[in-house]
Order: C-alpha cells, then sequence, then structure tokens
DNA sequence: CCAAAAGTGTTGCTGATACACCCATGC
DNA sequence: GCATGGGTGTATCAGCAACACTTTTGG
C-alpha cells in the first residue's frame, strides 16, 4: 500500500474499549478490570487495547473482548468514537468504544481472577479512569434504546429461559418495573420464541417453562426491528 | 504530555467526512465534492480532511464543514466510524463519519463553485470513492430514525417555515406521503411553533402562515425526545 | 397447610389512521 | 371564474396500561 500519498498528516494512536454487559438473572452489570499499567495502574478501567495497522476497530475490539473472557463470536456493536485531546492524560488517544452482551454464567472465574476483573451493578460503578465513565453511560442507554426494537436481550440470556428472567431482563435495562401479564402477552404475541416442555426449578416451587428465541421466526418478521417493549 | 508510555503501538492516519445534507424545500439533498488530490482525484466524494493532534474529531468536522461551506455553529452528529484496513486505496486510514445538517439557502453559490461542489438527491448519488456511498447510506438511517424523537429537521428549514414545507421534508426523509390532517395535528400538538401573522407567498395563491421552532418550549417539554411523527 | 413464584383476561383509554370539502387568491 | 395549494373535523380501530386471583409444589 502506498502511504506516501497522505505522508505529511498527523498519526494518532487509537484505541478500542468494551463495555462488557451481563446479566445474572437479576441485575445488569459491567465488566471491569484492574489497570495493568501505567498510567493510572491498580485503578478500576474498562477493557481495552490498541489498533494496530493492520486490522479494524471492529476486529481490534473482539480480540480485546477474547482476551478478557475467552469467548468468541460475542454480539458486539460501535458505540462512539471518542477523542478529546486529553482524554487520556499520558498522550494523545482516540478511543472508539463498543458494547458487548454476554452470557455472565459462561464467563469464566479463572480468567477473571487473572485479570483482577470484577462484575459491577451498574449502578454501583467506581470511579473510572480517563471518559471510561462516560462510556459506560453512553453504552447503558445505547443498550436501553436498542433494546426496544431488536432482539439483542436474549445476547445476556443462556440459550434457555424463561419468561419472568427475560422480564427481569427487561426491568434491570429500564430501571423500571413491567407488568407481567402484559409483559408476557407482548413478547409471546410477537411469535418469535419457542416454548419447551421443560421446567426451570431453581427460583420456584412451582417452576418456570423454559423458552428458546427463534431466530429464524425474527427474521421472517420484518428487516428493520419490531417493538419488543 | 507523555507520550512515551505507549510509544510501542501503531499509530495510524485519522480522518473525518462529512455527510452534509439539505433540503430545498422538495427534495432532501447530500452535498458532494470532486476530489480535488490523489488518490481517486476527479471523483465525487465526501468533504474530509485530516484530524490532527491537537484537536479532537468533532473540531476537525466542523473545520472540515466550516472549510466547505464557510459556516459556523451547523448541527453536527457523530455517526460511526469506519476503520476497514483496506477502505482507503492509498493507505490504512481511519474515518469517523459526521453528518450535518444545513439550511441550503445560506450555502454559498461562491463556495459551490470553487470547490466543485454539488448538492445531489439522495436517491442519484453518483458513484463515491472507497466507503463513502456506505456512510451516506448509514446517514440517511440514522436522520431518519433521529428525526422521528429529535427536534432536529429544523436545522434543514430556514428560521421561518411554512406547515407545507415541513411537511415535505419529513416526506422526503421517510419517502412517504403524510396525511395533511392528521400531521399539521399532530405538530401543533406539541406545543412547540409559534405561529407568525405573516404569510409566505411564493408556493401557492392563498399563501401558508409561516411558523417558527420554539427551543425553549420544546426543552420544557422532555429532555429525552419526544415522538414527532 | 402455607409460602412463594408462575400463569392467565378484561376493560377503558389514548393515540393513530383514514378520509373530503371549503377557503383565499392571482391570473 | 377557475386553478392552485392551504386549511380544517370526525369516526373508527388498534395498541397500551391498569388491574387480582388461581395454580403448583416443596417444605
Amino acid at each position: 500500500m502506498d502511504i506516501n500519498k497522505y505522508k505529511s498528516h498527523d498519526r494518532i494512536l487509537v484505541a478500542v474499549d468494551c463495555i462488557i454487559f451481563g446479566f445474572d438473572g437479576q441485575q445488569l452489570k459491567a465488566l471491569l478490570i484492574k489497570r495493568g499499567f501505567e498510567p493510572e495502574i491498580g485503578k478500576w478501567s474498562l477493557m481495552g487495547g490498541f489498533v494496530s495497522q493492520d486490522e479494524s476497530t471492529d476486529e481490534a475490539a473482539a480480540r480485546v473482548l477474547h482476551q478478557l473472557t475467552g469467548m468468541h463470536n460475542i454480539y458486539m456493536e460501535q458505540l462512539h468514537c471518542f477523542s478529546d485531546v486529553k482524554r487520556d492524560a499520558a498522550g494523545r488517544v482516540i478511543s472508539v468504544a463498543y458494547f458487548a452482551l454476554i452470557n455472565i454464567a459462561d464467563y469464566s472465574e479463572q480468567l477473571q481472577l487473572e485479570h483482577e476483573a470484577r462484575w459491577f451493578h451498574l449502578n454501583k460503578i467506581p470511579e473510572l479512569i480517563f471518559d471510561h465513565k462516560e462510556m459506560v453511560t453512553l453504552a447503558k442507554e445505547r443498550l436501553r434504546q436498542k433494546v426496544t426494537n431488536h432482539p439483542i436481550g436474549f445476547e445476556l440470556l443462556p440459550e434457555k429461559f424463561t419468561l419472568p428472567s427475560l422480564q427481569n431482563l427487561y426491568e434491570a435495562i429500564y430501571e423500571e418495573p413491567l407488568d407481567k401479564r402484559n409483559f408476557t402477552r407482548k413478547i409471546l404475541s410477537l411469535g418469535i420464541l419457542n416454548k419447551l416442555d421443560e421446567k426451570e426449578k431453581e427460583s420456584s416451587r412451582k417452576g418456570a417453562f423454559y423458552y428458546i428465541f427463534d431466530k429464524n421466526k425474527y427474521s421472517k418478521l420484518h428487516q428493520e426491528g419490531v417493538k419488543f417493549i
């Protein structure tokens, strides 16, 4: 590639930072790490990394996410590019923030220890370095907005989930209670969930039926989103 | 600033590209330029420029927009960061795309000539360099989505505008006709427009009353958006 | 038998849509 | 007086919100 054409222009360090959302059945959480290098070593931070010449920011974000979680094929979406000249105290770094949705149960305790990572309830995020708090806030808003019209909530749940747990998830995202009957009716009326015969018996005597999200039924519905809640 | 901490990482050229929307009373248009430098000189392109060490991408986008239009304080919003390794044939360049909304009547013919710029109807965008077509498509979608809940349509109109012209604008953005009575009722019911005594007489015998968008009334309404259409 | 969570219908209201005629004016 | 675009009201329908009791079962 002939880079000479542009050689008179400034080159800048580009990073990615990942807001990793997880749901434990009750609460919506974000995965943070204790930063392992200077500056700001030892402070809480989003997981991030620099973008190299030979990868896109999408690729860099997937790589960073894999480093922390060992996971591949995670739902991930670009959030925003943060570029204030002074956002990073140690030098000029532009950061492209991404948010990811993972099933918290799949996340390995082992990796958590290795990286000094911890899940934080979204209302109890500690002080974060640089502009990471702003990133988390924006990600939360975006998630809330997105989940209204797109079937991405399922990314936060196990493959088999119960209607009460799905409702808990939406309540956690919206931070407000929903009516059980209205919720059930609406979500089932979309015709995108398959009911199993099996029941989940951990969280109640009676037990709640498992459901599975049916991607095919969904994609037949609408190309451009459906009102979920 | 101590940039040494990060010195082992790659530095990358970062650019901004602007999708500039305008509305001529009937049609929604985008401003494109004939690219004045290699590579791809002479081809149609979005207006863009490189981000320097001492400016944010927001600042760079505002600068670039000012270069082309001579305008300041234009509505502008970050769209997406495009970062495919091969997106620019001449080298690795990451581009942060922005879209801007301007009142087309304010745009100087003079500058148009200087930059070999032209307004194109959104359904008649010519072949563009690199991934610029993709940027335009995404911007159009984002505008459509945004305008549903936020009062940004007014940025595309003169300060004084008529209800028919406002309706034309929404029809152009949605690419579908709206019912005049329903449109009028809904938009007036928001209580954010002030009717003037004056009439616009260019486009009809009868004349249509001018209205003005009242920012104060709007901001009292809701912090977080209202359903416009 | 009791505690705890799952499951299930109806009603009223609000907002969305569909639709047609008269008005004002310049020519 | 006629052609052009501006302005206005009503009826129907669909979707949303509010609301409480019965079922199941482990202990």
